[in-house]
DNA sequence: AATATATATTATAATATTTCAATAATAATA
DNA sequence: TATTATTATTGAAATATTATAATATATATT
């Protein structure tokens, strides 16, 4: 049996501030969502990923390198081909919170 | 006991990550990200807002709107002051998400 | 080495967001 | 009604984001 910490100081933390809203920043863009999603199965390559999402190849290229830069995919070369995966926990949870009906 | 069902479709529908994406757009500022902090443990007034945050009171009006107008923040005008809460739970929740320390 | 396939980068134009200053609107009170 | 306190809106400048087109890079194959 747990209980639930609510933290009341951190909203103060300036770090934590930009930190998290940099991460949500990364994810709130449709197509982003749309490669999280898509990636909740797991790892899967570019060219699978533009042709699934329907979007050229370079807008998915783009997106898939904000995703990157902010640590929340990772990426590994296989061959000729680049496989993407969700790295960061923090936004798998985030986007199974947003699958949640309830309101 | 529960079993978790990642719905695997959900990524395919462009009103749901339009929407989901247009929440996470308005939480992805630091200082609206703030204002939840602070609402997170209950409704509070403009002016303590905006004091509490050390930030100028027509910024914080302005962010308060976006969160407003996203249906984020519900609001009730109590004599002259204007009193501010957290209405939608995915938000909070979102939120509490964040202030968790695992990697 | 030439070619083909897969992916990434760059430049640019259009659009959106943000802050700040100024002002407006609303409600209470003198 | 004039004034004060509280909150909201507007306009403008600075900055950031986005999509698109063009081009570059990297690997594999011939």
């Amino acid at each position: 049996m747990e209980y639930e910490v609510i933290d009341n100081e951190k909203w103060q933390d300036e770090e934590f501030l930009e930190e998290n809203a940099e991460l949500l920043k990364a994810l709130a863009h449709p197509s982003r969502l749309k490669i999280i999603g898509f990636l909740s199965s797991g790892k899967k390559c570019v060219k699978h990923i533009w042709e699934a999402l329907e979007l050229p190849q370079p807008n998915v290229s783009q997106h898939l390198s904000v995703l990157r830069n902010k640590g929340i995919l990772g990426y590994k070369r296989e061959g000729s081909i680049v496989c993407y995966y969700i790295k960061n926990k923090k936004a798998l949870e985030i986007y199974k919170l947003l699958l949640k009906e309830d309101k």
